[in-house]
Order: structure tokens, then sequence, then C-alpha cells
RNA sequence: GUCCGGUUCGUCUAGGGGUUAGGACACCGCCCUUUCACGGCGGCAACACGGGUUCAAAUCCCGUACCGGAUACCA
């Protein structure tokens, strides 16, 4: 038998990590088992349910690479086959006419009313007391006839218990006592949630329900409806809650944007990251290791491995330094700088793009790349995950500003700090455009603090202008032969450097970070040898002349 | 109230009769260093409590506390 499992979110509001944490354990299940994913969308509540949250859901799960291996069923579309049902069941006497007019609604949260109700009856409620359950059909028709409404109930029996062995919290056992005679049909003629549940389940063929925790006891109702029904059950298995800081609900309204899916994917957040955070939140493979590729997610994953107590997803609101849970954030950085650079440069190109700072010359032109050296953090993240098919880009060369390879060396000098995909386009601004902002910080630690440094870095670069100037050729020309002519790579600047520093009688430092400060706007980034190759010797000279950041004249707070 | 679950560092977790209770994130320190990261090394930090069972309990049993879920003509 195929397993058949479904992620049956309910379309009223956001996308909630945690529906994204069971949309992807049961992805992971269904391909694990080599089964079928399905997708159901539970729109039955008309009221809440709305177009845009579909949207949301359908765009998560797209981001998340989740696609469902069926059309999408939409349960709203099936109402009249649940309620076929209802009455099928009313007439085989397994259910009956509840014509108790409906209650008002309370006014407060209807959880604290019915919270209160219970308290209020002391335990003491009898769940077969409802004096329609056994009335005669006459007086029923009678009341039909007098236009009573009534909603469907299920005749639960006097005694007995449901049970089944959830594959994550085991052997489950609940008594009739407990269970009340529950609507199926509402008395506008409505099909409530547990009734809508068993009959598509078993239309769609579901064979394993991994679902919320907070169904475990939704479970036993709808163990009554599949036994009234004559269809045996699915196994289930129930995922456990993610909370808040507090332990409390994690809920949009009172957490904000950081429940949301779309936030991440907003944020720059890999879809690969995320995925790999949000396993193991309430999963483990019990080793000790966090990254797993997709591939091996499904591999490793099982039911056995998910826990049954609820995890805390861990945040600070109102530190802009951990907004999210902080593992999060370190996995997306991790997989930044250590993913193959063929995969992360499709991500960083549309940011660019979005940012307006993409060039249609950062294309590869078909070109091989430059001689390579791949990197050692590149090969044991490939050892460590068997990726494979990285193109390390280490150049021996300067490249030529602006092309292909250049983007690609570019890139990865610049990766290594960064968390998320925005990065490429905040932080990293300067590489790619002259329109950059100097941080304050920067220019008071870097330049205002050593006054000298604005007659210095204009005179480096007139030193730079006569030691590489010849070195400014056309783009694919060959490289001049002559001996007195350098090239502007890393070893010949470290030298020229070197060598004006001694002269200038100060430190290393000061000049470096000067140069740092003026040429990309920040104090921090990748050695700055590199740094002055890849922003190439024409941009170089511009910037260490422009008088911008000296003018901008900041009050030297930090 | 009742029913059902849960409880190992701040957080995610490994371990399920004998462990110096392990890893990751976060935090702190040192090294590396032109900056900041990365990396390396090190540090801080946990078996909710009380009773049993046992030669031996974080691990098994019972109880208590606390936390969570459910208890709807919501989903």
């Amino acid at each position: 038998m195929t397993v058949r499992v479904r992620f049956a979110p309910s379309p009223t509001g956001y996308f909630h990590i945690g529906s994204a944490r069971t949309a992807l354990f049961n992805y992971l299940y269904a391909r694990h088992t080599a089964g079928k994913f399905l997708l159901r969308i539970e729109d039955t509540d008309l009221a809440r349910s709305t177009e845009e949250s579909t949207r949301s859901i359908l765009e998560g799960l797209e981001w998340l690479g989740f696609a469902p291996d069926e059309e999408i069923v939409f349960q709203s579309n099936n109402a009249d086959k649940h309620r076929a049902i209802a009455v099928k069941l009313l007439e085989e006497g397994k259910a009956y006419r509840d014509f108790t007019p409906k209650a008002e609604k309370a006014e407060g949260s209807v959880k604290d009313a019915i919270k209160e109700r219970a308290r209020a009856e002391q335990g003491e409620k009898n769940m077969r007391d409802n004096p329609f359950r056994d009335i005669t059909e006459v007086e029923a028709e009678t009341r039909i006839a007098n236009g009573e409404p009534f909603a469907i109930r299920l005749k639960v029996a006097e005694t007995g218990t449901t049970a089944f062995e959830d594959g994550v919290y085991g052997l489950q056992e609940r008594d009739y006592a407990e269970t009340e005679d529950l609507v199926l049909l509402r008395s506008d003629g409505h099909p409530l949630y547990n009734l809508a549940v068993v009959c598509d389940d078993i239309e769609m063929g579901i064979t394993h329900v991994i679902r919320g925790q907070d169904h475990l006891t939704n479970t036993h109702k709808q163990i009554l409806i599949y036994r009234a029904l004559g269809v045996e059950p699915p196994k289930f298995a129930h995922l456990p809650l993610i909370m808040a800081p507090n332990k409390g609900k994690l809920s949009k309204r009172k957490h904000g944007e950081v429940v949301s899916m779309t936030t991440y994917r907003d944020a720059g957040f890999l879809a690969e990251a995320f995925r790999n955070f949000l396993a193991l939140l309430g999963w483990s493979a019990s080793e000790e290791r966090e990254i797993y590729s997709l591939d091996e997610l499904i591999q490793k994953f099982s039911l056995e491995g998910i826990h049954r107590s609820n995890a805390v997803f861990n945040f600070k609101e109102n530190d802009p330094r951990h907004w999210t849970d902080d593992k999060a954030m370190w996995m997306n950085a991790e997989y930044i700088r250590t993913m193959p650079l063929s995969d992360l440069l499709p991500h960083v190109k549309a940011e660019l793009k979005s940012a307006k700072l993409w060039r249609e010359e950062y294309e590869p032109d078909g070109r091989a790349l430059v001689a390579t050296v791949p990197s050692t953090e590149a090969q044991a993240f490939e050892a460590s995950t068997e990726m494979a098919d990285r193109p390390g880009t280490i150049a021996l060369e300067p490249l030529d500003v602006g092309t292909y390879d250049w983007f690609v060396r570019t890139i990865d000098a610049i990766r290594a700090r960064f968390f998320t995909l925005k990065d490429f386009s905040s932080q990293g601004r300067a590489y790619f455009s002259e329109d950059f902002d100097f941080d304050p910080a920067a220019v008071a630690k870097n330049l205002t603090k050593f006054p000298e440094l604005r007659e210095w870095l204009p005179e480096l670069a007139d030193r730079f202008e006569a030691e590489f100037q010849a070195e400014t050729r056309p783009v694919g020309s060959v490289p001049l032969r002559e001996p007195e002519v350098l090239p502007f790579n890393e070893h010949n600047i470290e030298t020229v450097i070197k060598a004006f520093t001694e002269e200038k009688g100060t430190k290393l430092g000061v000049i470096m970070n000067g140069a740092r400060t003026l040429l990309t706007g920040v104090a921090v980034g990748p050695s700055m040898l590199t740094v002055f190759e890849i922003i190439g010797l024409e941009r170089t000279l511009m910037r260490l002349r422009s008088q911008v950041a000296w003018n901008s004249e900041v009050d030297g707070s930090t």
C-alpha cells in the first residue's frame, strides 16, 4: 500500500511557521516512504477563510519546495458530499437530530467561555443527556413540519473507549464518557470540521495523518466517525507544538512577523536553510549534527525521531540582533558561506535585481572560470552534505571588473560575512555601485581619527596609478609584457602598500582600514588586498581621491 | 473543573539502569589577523521536586509542582 499523506491548512490568516513544519514533516514522510504528498485547503469556515491567506500558503509551500503530488483539494467543494454522509448516518440511526436552539455566542473569548462552562459543571456533565437523543421519529417529523431547525449529532455509545496507536505519542485511549455527541452538521446545513476531515481523508485515500498535537482529542472523535462509516481509520501521528519564548502560543497577533513564513523569504533566507532549521525543531536523527540537505532529511526522517515535548522558537522581541531564532539565522549564514556557489548565485542575482544593482555583464558568457582553488570550507561542506558541483573560485590573476568571472569572485569573497541574501545588496552595495553610504562609525574609527590620511590616501592613489596604470586596458586584450608594468593583483598591491606604509612611518592597519572605509563605506569586509583587487584599479583611484566621506562630517558617536 | 500530553544547559537537542551527562546556537575569553567574520582552542551553563525499586536511578514506578493541548452548531 503506498503511503498517502496530506497537509491540510485552513486559510484563515498567514502561513505560520508551525504549519510550515507540519508540511515539512508530511513531505519528508511521503518522500521517505516513496508515497504521495497531498494538499487540501480546509476553507469551510467561510467567515474566516480568505483568498489572500490561501495564496500565502501556496506561495510559502512553493518557496519551501513542497509541491503537492496531486491536484489541490478545496474542502468547500465537497460540502454536498459531507452533508449527504451526515444524512446517511442519520438514516442509519447512527446520528440524530438535535432541535436544541443554537447557543448565543459568548461575548468574550470562545475558549474562556468553554472553560468557564466546563468548570461550572464540575465534570459532572453526562455526555449522553441530550433530550433529543432518543426522540421518536413521529416527534421529529412534527418538529420538522413546524420548521424547527436542527443540527445532526453523532450518536456516541453509552460505554466503551476509542483507542489508537499514535506514531509519536503511543497508545491513546479515551472513554466515551469524555466525548460528547459531536455535531456533524450545523442547523444551517453547514458540515463541521471533524466530519469534513474524515470524509475528505477517506476520499483522498489518506493512509497517515500527520498533524499538530492540538488535534489529539479530535482524533478520538474522528475515529468514532470512521467507525460509524465502517471505514478503517488511517494511522495517526501528532506533532509537538512550536511555542513562543514564554512557552505560550506563538501567534502573529502577539508576536508579529517572526511567525510568518513569508517574513523569512522576504528577509533573504534560503529555503534550504530554513527547512533544515525547521526539521530540527521537534525532530532529531539522534546524531550530533545540524546540517542536512533535503535528500538527507528525506533519507533520515522517521516518526520515531519526533519528540513528545513542545519546542520553543527562541527570539527576542525588541532586539534587532536576535529578532528571530539565533539558530535559524546561524544556519542561513552557514548555508550562504558554504553552499556550492553555483547554487547561491541565482539567489544573489535575484537579490541584486530587486535592488537594481544587477548588470547583464554578470551573466555567464560561456567562458570557463579563471584558475580555481577550492576553499577548504567548501570542501568540508561538500563532504558533510554530499553536495558536489562547486566551482571554486580564487582567481590568481586580476579580473576585469564587471564580468561574470569577477562577479563570481566577488560573491565568494564577501559571502563569508553575510547572514542573509539581503546583505549582498546592503552591506555589499559598494562592490556593485558607486552610490553607497558611509557608515558614520567606520568613518570615525578609520578616517577622522587619523587626519593625516586625508593627504595620504590620495597620495596612495597616485602611487597606484604610477605603478599599475598600464594595466587599465580594454577588456579581453592581451596583457602587456613590459616588465616595468605591474598587474593590479594582491601580491603587487601588498608590495606597494607596504613600501608606502614604511615611508609614512605608520602602521599597515591605519592605511588598510582607511582605504577600506573609503572603498567600501564600512569597517568590515574581506582582506583589503582582495578588496582592492575586486574593486579594481580604476574605482580604487577614484574612491581613494574622493572627499565625500571626509566631508560627510560625522559627529563621531561611537 | 475534567481528560490527554510533557519536563536534560538560556534555546534546539543526544543519552533511556553504572557517562567527568555529549553536541549545536547564543554568550564570554584566548589564538589567528590590516578590519570584521570564518576557523581553532577554552569557558559559562542542565537531568523540575519528593518518595520508592535497585548494589547502582537523569534513565524504571508512584506522587507533587509547573507548563502545554483539548474540552464549540471554529478549524
